[in-house]
DNA sequence: CGCTAGCATGTTAGCGCTAACATTGTTGTA
DNA sequence: TACAACAATGTTAGCGCTAACATGCTAGCG
């Protein structure tokens, strides 16, 4: 025989919807309705509970609310880095666009690190996220097994490629021939391209593959060197001075981003080496920073802000039941001659 | 006489807690144990339920468990804006110090709107964040009741001041002041400080005081020009004419942060003009950008990393239950005079 | 050999909310 | 007048997990 103790679980002394719906008067459903579909509460009812509401000091409990409907209103958000201004333009797009649709935004840094997005996507799974968007194509081997049967739009931006659903980005190959193409046509024949962290940053790793097969069709043997910082002005004269030394005779450098690049041509200017002259520099994204540079830097314009505010639509859409007709979005690029090439 | 339907909800349909318990023979409390407190389970009961796991590719539902435990490792971090860099590396701060002690970060985004802090921080509250932690000291009334009297660590960063409860930030009174004091030391007589929107980004504002306080001791009228983007190169670049234009004798700026100062020192280069000798540039932040730039940004360095990491350290002190001892921490600055002034 | 301490595991009862179905009253219409 | 259609509200039963208490078993001790 056991003996029947009441138990007690704490819980937060917060006040709940049933105290609230008591004080006005009616049943936790309808003050539940009153909050989330105030058209099927009659004016005067629903006038009672927010006061009851405002009265008590309520706040939803979004956690019991989610548990119960099997919904949150979480996007889940993974970047491999905040620490480059092209991934924060991007949260901005999907953040504005997110927020004004009622979503909350949950950000994940992997660091580049695939193993990490893995479990950032577990994790944001087990918040039961309404849809996920993540930068890049590659995943661990579970990773793409759980995206592909999590039930739930799943976007992947930054480039273009085979995607598990959704797609936004831009061709970094032909990013990578494009600016290749405009060092050849400008007349410089030994420009080594600059980047960091390849294997990580596989996407500047396309733009080199797009540049390397540009200049072995033009039969000049493609050179690649790596630096250990990703993006900053620091390791961009890091690279300068390396290619300096290691490459003696190069005439350009194509950098893999903006910050390099600009890092660089400051540099360059610091040391009194002549830009396009001496060395020709090349960045992409087309930062603002490149822009305000006497030369102005040669890059190439990536839409960060479009890719997010797209991307944000196009979830949005389908979250909405829309059927989706176009699953992939190329948003292009442009090439932006300045006068450092 | 009520017929009893047995009635069906949907919920996801992922595989649960008791499922993986009752594959690996054990009740759902000896499945969670083994995740959550694995010392509590045998290892081979541990290891049983980790392979069922494992097997039906079990994804623990963090809602549920949230709900049950009324804990969630959430920390709700709100800032002004995502555009300016100094915020995104108080975020990167937090972020890499809260994702190692397993906390996942809410991130809100406030537009420099004080209702829009006061509508996250309800939403966050909702989630059961374990934390908050936010930008300023300024609060609406009901924002400041919900954060008095929400029962869980709240942190205050960027300005030192009079805190709700911890607090991590320098004093920008100062940082005004020192700068301006500069100004004088260094001869110049005719300052304008120019900001943007100076009565949303009120620490620029604060700025602006201690400015001007060293200005009237010297008997010197201060001067202030407001911008409408807060911080950017070309709004830097409008700052400029507009000092041209409105203030044609001034011999000295103070921008209120890096990001206009540098735009409008590169602007002024590409014009021709000479810094410091036609006018004076000063900045506030030491962003890398004006440390690369001829002449290099006099400029006041924020230790902005810091912040984030301090804060989160109290944080998390105060989350594993340790007496804190000092609320406030001064993060203090350094005054960087570059070629510029 | 009885007793206690402590470890491993189980039972029960919620956490606070909303889906699904049920009930009541009110209106329009043939 | 009868009845369908609808609008407003209520009842019940979970969502999937874990806190709190309960139990059984082994080891250690005088």
């Amino acid at each position: 025989m056991s003996k029947h103790t009441p138990r007690h679980r704490k819980g937060t002394d917060q006040p709940t919807l049933a105290q609230v719906a008591e004080m006005a008067g009616v049943s936790s459903i309808t003050a539940s309705r009153a909050l989330n579909s105030p058209e099927r509460v009659s004016d005067t009812t629903r006038q009672r509970v927010l006061d009851a509401m405002d009265h008590l000091g309520y706040v939803p409990n979004l956690v019991a609310g989610s548990l119960a409907s099997s919904r949150s209103r979480f996007i889940a958000v993974i970047v491999p880095s905040l620490a480059n201004a092209v991934f924060i333009e991007v949260i901005k797009g999907l953040q504005s666009t997110f927020e004004s649709a009622g979503y909350q935004i949950l950000l994940g840094n992997t660091d580049y690190d695939i193993e990490r997005e893995h479990q950032l996507v577990r994790t944001f799974l087990g918040w039961s996220c309404s849809a996920l968007v993540t930068a890049g194509l590659r995943h661990t081997h579970a990773c793409h097994k759980l995206l592909k049967d999590c039930d739930r739009p799943v976007m992947e931006v930054m480039e273009l490629g085979e995607a598990l659903d959704l797609n936004v980005g831009l061709d970094h190959v032909a990013a990578g021939r494009t600016m290749a193409r405009h060092l050849l046509d400008k007349g410089y024949r030994r420009p080594v391209y600059v980047g960091a962290r390849l294997d990580d940053d596989y996407r500047a790793q396309l733009r080199y593959s797009g540049h390397a097969e540009v200049l072995r069709e033009a039969d000049i043997a493609p050179l690649v060197l790596e630096l250990d910082q990703l993006g900053s002005l620091e390791e961009g004269m890091k690279g300068l001075e390396r290619v300096r030394n290691e490459h003696p005779d190069a005439d350009a450098i194509h950098f893999a981003n903006d910050d390099l690049a600009t890092g660089a041509l400051l540099h360059a200017l610091r040391l009194g080496m002549r830009v396009p002259d001496d060395i020709a520099i090349a960045g992409f994204n087309g930062l603002p920073l490149g822009q305000f540079t006497t030369p102005r830097l040669t890059t190439i314009q990536s839409p960060r802000d479009t890719i997010g505010r797209l991307a944000a639509k196009e979830v949005l859409s389908r979250l909405e039941g829309k059927r989706v007709t176009r699953r992939q979005h190329d948003v292009g690029f442009e090439l932006v001659v300045g006068n450092s090439t």
